[in-house]
DNA sequence: CTGAAAGCGCTTACAG
DNA sequence: CTGAAAGCGCTTACAG
């Protein structure tokens, strides 16, 4: 290995004192061409390539931003991380990414490595079962500002769908219907499982139609959790109108289970789901779900982290975002028709 | 903001030196248990974190390394990226992602950013249109270890799947169907669209069976691709036997624009394709496809890099490794019959 | 086993 | 407009 060119070697080269070439190298308006000229040319004879971590060090800031989500096999993971780096790679961030597989534990490892890389800023879609006090005290003793993504905890930047307006748009659709009894089925106790029930029982109940959804209807989001889900509800002995998945993948699961039992989902129950990825149009029958812009999502996170940034971390207080979901009406809710 | 703790207000509050805390935070065993204690005691009452960035600026080296990949959307790439995460989170490192979007030049961008901050080693799932004279000087100037996945370049180390053996299964497969005429579509000009091709001619020439690859028969790997594609080979005026896409989310446009034209997917055409992601299975009628496992492609291509980081990237002559591939029969192919 | 000093490659006041 | 010096927070020889 050749040694490494600094600036000083490409100061020296170029007959100028190091501050000079630093100067350079952010093209500093104060140096004039004929000397900035003469210093890029010695920059590159020598091949020299800019150690940003080196200037991280004195300037106390990276320009590196941590993204921690569940995985991104979920489409709507993908697209939510591919919206984040839109953004932040526009605004010079480089992104450090990390996979916590909704473990809280490697979630907690995850940000401390981050921590210790000096991240300026983290988001952060946050496992179920995150703790909010530990979380607020690693990144608060740290001080790096962090905002949550499409799962919610008090005290944090947040920028989601508007999971309780979401559930109502497809809770007005299944009333209408005429759906008597619903069940909502898997994922973990986080924000937007909270907030989607709600959201559901407000639209539904009044209507008189009735909200199944208990502890041992919750299941992982995978379609085998789906699948599973199914298996207990119809073990429960009754079956309902509809049945509402948490999202599109645990969605594949029921209609895989609900065939194995000789149902046919959208005929025997409607099914309906959340988030709207690619997969929801592409299930036979189509799969009536819940819009919830992933896109949109970390966009706006990046921006309301970007924003923060900028502006120091200061007093600004806790930022909150809703983005609004839009119902995607398709057969497999939409042929349903009520036995009489 | 209160003032940083270093490791001097560490050492001081615990009465050693600098040195003897730097120590400790590694956990060097030439420190008594007593003195490891004191500071550790005083870490947590002040409240220190550990500035990686520091360290790495004496120790040049990051425990970083640089993930670029074209997107996650198509959940090849996402598993490939997971697995990478897998394998190199464990080592200790963590990574930087960067999505090219098959762009060159938003790759080179990318690359130069993370050389910039000093990540130890690069994965590169390159854009078809790469220069790898520019990135070959781009990473040795550098000296940062690059490892090549799915596709790739002459001179770089690599791990792709064995597109030529894949290919080769697939048109055994069309042949024994008793196909006699193959267009194969979609996918821009890399590696593995060579490779296929060779597998492909290779399988099913000498079966006396046509295998139709022109230049206007490529695509961008998207669904949109996969249509135009199709619409370009009927403008043609003659119709395969089969088709096979470059990958599943090609495939997947194949599909809409043949049934937009009258003609059902493995019924009139038999159809298929590579990378056997979730979308295969989950098409209608369900789609035959050479499976690639991108989680094998991910987590050899990080262990190969592992392994020269590890080696201090000394003359370890140029790595190869190939991921046998697994042909996936599904009815889009296996349903169809020759016109009699 | 522990400490004082130098240095990683930059940037930042401060002089001139 | 340009240079010499100090410093960001660590680690690494080198003494003792």
């Amino acid at each position: 290995m050749t040694p490494r060119i600094t600036l000083e070697d490409v100061s020296k080269a170029a007959g100028v004192s190091k501050s000079t070439a630093s100067l350079v190298v952010r093209g500093s308006s104060r140096i004039p061409e004929s000397t900035a000229a003469k210093v890029r040319d010695a920059m590159d004879q020598l091949g020299y390539v800019y150690n940003r971590s080196a200037a991280n060090l004195r300037q106390s800031r990276s320009m590196t931003i941590g993204l921690v989500v569940t995985e991104i096999i979920n489409p709507y993971f993908a697209e939510l991380a591919m919206a984040v780096d839109e953004i932040t790679h526009d605004a010079g961030y480089t992104i450090f990414i990390g996979y916590s597989r909704d473990l809280a534990d490697r979630q907690h490892e995850i940000i401390a490595s981050m921590i210790e890389r000096q991240v300026d800023g983290l988001l952060l879609l946050p496992a179920p079962d995150t703790d909010p006090q530990k979380l607020a005290k690693q990144v608060n003793a740290a001080g790096v500002p962090l905002a949550l993504l499409a799962r919610r905890f008090p005290g944090f930047d947040y920028v989601g769908s508007n999971n309780v307006k979401g559930a109502t748009l497809l809770g007005e659709h299944l009333a209408a219907l005429g759906c008597r009894s619903v069940a909502f089925l898997g994922g973990r106790s986080a924000s937007s499982l909270t907030e989607r029930e709600e959201g559901l029982r407000k639209s539904l109940e009044p209507n008189g139609c009735e909200v199944w959804s208990s502890d041992e209807l919750r299941s992982p989001i995978t379609p085998e959790g789906g699948s599973d889900a199914v298996s207990r509800l119809f073990d429960l002995g009754r079956l309902p109108d509809a049945i509402i998945a948490y999202n599109d993948i645990v969605a594949q699961g029921i209609y895989d289970e609900m065939r194995r039992r000789g149902l046919e989902p959208g005929r025997d129950i409607a099914v309906a789901s959340f988030d709207d990825t690619r997969i929801a149009a592409g299930q036979v029958p189509p799969l009536t779900s819940v819009a919830g812009f992933p896109q949109q999502v970390g966009a706006k996170g990046a921006e309301m982290l970007m924003t923060r940034l900028a502006d120091g971390n200061a007093d600004i207080p806790t930022q909150l975002a809703l983005i609004q979901p839009q119902l995607k009406i398709r057969s497999s809710t939409a042929t349903w028709r009520t036995r009489t």
